[in-house]
DNA sequence: TTGCTCCTCACGTCACGTGAGGTGGC
DNA sequence: TTGCTCCTCACGTCACGTGAGGTGGC
């Protein structure tokens, strides 16, 4: 063969040995990669020149190459890699890393799923409205705490700041005379009891966050109280910032949210009162912080 | 209220103003991230104490935080979250944005789900046979090659390596003949026509890959020869290491493979001989490097 | 000799987590 | 004064890409 006017590949190449540039055309990754490969005890070219430091990988290396870029593309890390390569696991324990993938996999589908439908969402919204929504709103865990608060139904919309600011005052006065010590940064709150928007007959308590290792104790004394523990839960939130007045707005844009988003509200919504106590505002035209929080459950 | 026994929560932040830590706390991110949207003028405190460079946030600053942890959670960088926010977008350049942003989370959705599909396919080989697969198998793609060869139907496998072998020595004499110089790199290869695995009937090719430059005055000089190009494509490749005799086991696994992951083969096997050209072979048993390409389309 | 390939650092990527080492505030 | 919180570096993460600066090979 020899003879031949053109290069054959062997002739360049006898023993099927080739240089890191070759090898890098041949395994389609690039040469930086190959070197990575060598320094992590990955793929250790066949010889080095021990003068030029030169990398010569032979042909038969590329089925390792190859098994290293399948296991990357399922997802797997080098380090993982390296642990499965080497070591020639048992099948049992390659099953069960490989099930871990799948699980992993699976889930991230889901979690991308439903960042579809939050992004298609807040598309819709600004298709809607041609601005990008006045609440931002996203999900998050919140935990259990314990209230103390005072549970009423308010007639109506034009009835609901006087009796509010009438209820927190006995909320307050009752604690006071009760010389209650609640948790250093308690939050006061005001909860919804009704399972959707309604602007009548409106089932709600105003309550603070207590310490609950008081509570026991508060329970007994404070009759006219209503302790209770919040459960812990996932829930739909948004921080309303603007006034009193357009609050109803976000109120109303959250149950949207949720419908869109397939997820069902599953407690009273609760609203936190972030910028201070309702009692020192004067008109619905004061500005508050507020942060909404409507416990949801997959529908 | 400051007469109260305890502590109420605008006691500490008369002007809701928050030191970082209550802050974090709120906005559930952690003091470092807030620090470093600080550094990126995504979020500023609301202001910085000159002498301890203590950073004090607003609680109005919440819908801002809370703004860029929605995009975020979304998908887009901190990068397009300041470009988003800073620069009040028109409408639709939002619409765009969130657009591309979807197409982004479509595609990654399903190349997810074709990733599933491989897990599931090695998962089931392991279940099946006790080991790791003998061939990794992926797809890629393959570029478009200009071929010199010479193509037969083979009777049946027993005639197989003397026709090949045969088949060969006329390309090669062919080739010299005609004092082809091919590029440097060439490779020889062998092409099966068959649409599907079969023992008897072989329609096939042994070709060398040559300079597309040539090929014009090489089809008129060398009638003999099958010059013709080999289109692009993606396959489904792998490469086998090991005894000519058990290639064909390589072969049948590339034909399940496709099958399991939802492929059909669309254009003739081509087959690499990576470690030398076929007519060095002495015997069955001998070790031999090819790269198997099988083409595909979605079935 | 001229390109071309190879070599070894070493920085950049992205959004933080995690100390180290030091200081302010109640 | 003692904890607790805050501050500023600065390294680590993961799998490379991309030069910089220098040398071997045909």
């Amino acid at each position: 063969m020899r003879s031949y006017e053109f290069y054959v590949w062997l002739d360049r190449y006898d023993h099927a040995v080739l240089r890191i540039g070759d090898f890098s055309q041949l395994g389609r990754v690039s040469v930086r990669t190959l070197r990575l490969y060598d320094e992590l005890d990955l793929l250790k070219p066949a010889q080095v020149d021990k003068f030029t430091d030169y990398r010569y990988y032979a042909v038969d290396q590329l089925p390792r190459l190859n098994r290293i870029l399948v296991l990357k593309d399922l997802g797997f890390s080098l380090d993982e890699i390296k642990t499965m390569i080497d070591n020639a696991l048992p099948a049992t324990q390659l099953e069960a890393m490989l099930a871990k993938r799948k699980a992993d996999v699976d889930q991230q589908i889901r979690d991308e799923q439903e960042r579809l439908a939050r992004i298609a969402t807040r598309m819709a919204y600004i298709a809607r409205e041609g601005q990008p929504p006045l609440f931002d709103i996203f999900v998050k865990h919140i935990d259990a705490h314990t209230l103390a608060g005072i549970r009423a139904t308010v007639a109506n919309l034009d009835e609901m700041g006087m009796e509010r600011q009438a209820r927190l005052s006995t909320l307050y006065g009752a604690l006071t005379q009760h010389r209650l010590r609640t948790m250093p940064q308690h939050i006061e709150c005001a909860l919804y009891y009704n399972t959707e928007f309604t602007d009548e007959g409106i089932d709600m308590e105003l309550a603070v966050t207590i310490d609950p290792k008081t509570a026991g104790a508060l329970a007994k004394d404070a009759a006219a109280l209503h302790i209770h523990e919040l459960p812990a839960c996932e829930a739909a939130t948004t921080v309303y910032g603007g006034p009193v007045s357009d609050l109803v707005q976000a109120i109303s844009q959250l149950y949207y949210w949720i419908g869109e988003n397939n997820y069902a509200s599953c407690g009273p919504m609760r609203e936190l009162h972030l910028s201070g106590s309702e009692l020192d505002l004067r008109s619905a035209r004061d500005l508050v912080t507020v942060e909404l929080q409507l416990p949801i459950e997959r529908a």
